[in-house]
DNA sequence: CTGGTTATTTATCGATTGAAAAATAACAAC
DNA sequence: GTTGTTATTTTTCAATCGATAAATAACCAG
């Protein structure tokens, strides 16, 4: 009987290792793991999450059987990729950037809003996270509230600060239309990353005009806010 | 050998049909037909496309091999999905109200607003827009173009008219800046519905901030992209 | 009631899925 | 080299998937 070269196999139709030619280095059983949650971030956040681990064991030229040597399950996989991706990206010095202040509110605010970009405009990032909010992962609003603390009130605090202006507590009004900013640079992100629209190529235009449009209007919401009440 | 109940059987273990109490009136082929695109939108809305066509028709308490009577394949039954989400929940009273220069644009901005997330702002519509646009499926850009056709420029067209400016042609700046707003206004829903977030409830605020913010800052990007040019 | 038509179910297929068990290959220590 | 350990593959399973064909049930016109 022919030998099977089964879609599990990653060897190539003559049988030679597909990496023959560049022989895997012997990792560490923590750096064959990292190296596996870091190639199945990208898998699932091209693929879905519903595809299988037959496909990824395919990019990862191994057969599906070895990652169930590394993780319990799919699921416990899965849950790897949304902790890398969700927990190791987010940067401490953001809110020690956007609390500096020895600098003005919209200098600090603009190159917030550049860094923070510059980590979440990829795909990777993007399309697991809308993968994550459509699936309902508890982590997803952790994350949320760490951005709602940590940038939002933040924002809201140093900007009322800065103008002399009774900062607590803040109102959940105050709070909503920092939300509209984020998701006005957010919504750039996902038209350019998830639907692949053609975009102004000019980041810093959209992040300054958003954040002076929201600069221009806050000090009115805190009147108002206040005054209502 | 025991009656084999299986999952693909409308029936509960008794044998009664689970509609026995509530006979179903004999529709036509077409209205039957729209009765089971109806629950599909619903169903993959809540459980994504990648659900069963089982699980489908569990829900229609149908048996499984019925769906093909009426759709060719899966895909045939989510592409009317899509159809029925974005091409008949679109109305074009909208771009008729935003064109209206009986009435000041803040008015027909915030009202177009309103009665645009009435549409828009529940769990069917926002949930497929978002699974649509991470399968990349076509209809999507075509959607987005239309909202950038018939809102975002009709905004600015219509603002840039009532204040007398040079209208002809919008910069690539101003539309993107229009976008920003959409987005801010959009990203409010997703909070609500996709994230589960607390979010203010208070629509009104949130158009309203939004709009005014958006309208306090044009004439400058307008003025600066003119300048630049 | 009878015959024909349509709606629906039953039964089944091959492919694919996540996962487990057992066999083998690669490596390190001595 | 020999031995023990770890990494990887082979083989296999039951469950589930989309889809088809055949059988049955419900309905309508005469």
């Amino acid at each position: 009987m022919a030998k099977d070269v089964s879609a599990d196999n990653p060897l190539n139709e003559v049988g030679h290792s597909l990496t023959a030619a560049a022989p895997r280095r012997r990792l560490s059983y923590d750096e064959r793991r990292a190296e596996f949650v870091s190639m199945a971030i990208e898998f699932f956040a091209q693929e879905g999450f519903e595809s299988s681990t037959r496909g990824l064991a395919r990019r990862l030229n191994v057969t599906q059987p070895l990652l169930y040597r590394y993780f319990p399950s799919k699921d416990d996989l899965i849950a790897e990729v949304y902790e890398a991706v969700y927990v190791q990206r987010w940067r401490d010095e953001w809110g020690r950037l956007l609390a500096d202040r020895s600098r003005p509110v919209r200098d600090r605010m603009i190159e917030f809003y550049h860094a923070y970009t510059d980590a979440i405009f990829n795909d990777d990032w993007m399309r697991i996270f809308l993968f994550s909010g459509l699936k309902g992962v508890g982590i997803h609003g952790q994350y949320l509230g760490i951005v709602r603390e940590r940038i939002i009130e933040t924002m809201l605090t140093e900007m009322l600060h800065e103008r002399g202006l009774a900062v607590a507590p803040l109102t959940e009004e105050e709070i909503e239309f920092g939300w509209t900013m984020h998701g006005g640079i957010f919504y750039y992100g996902v038209r350019m990353l998830i639907y692949k629209s053609s975009v102004l190529n000019n980041k810093t235009f959209v992040i300054e005009s958003v954040v002076d449009s929201w600069l221009s209007q806050i000090e009115t919401i805190h009147a108002r806010a206040r005054a209502e009440g």
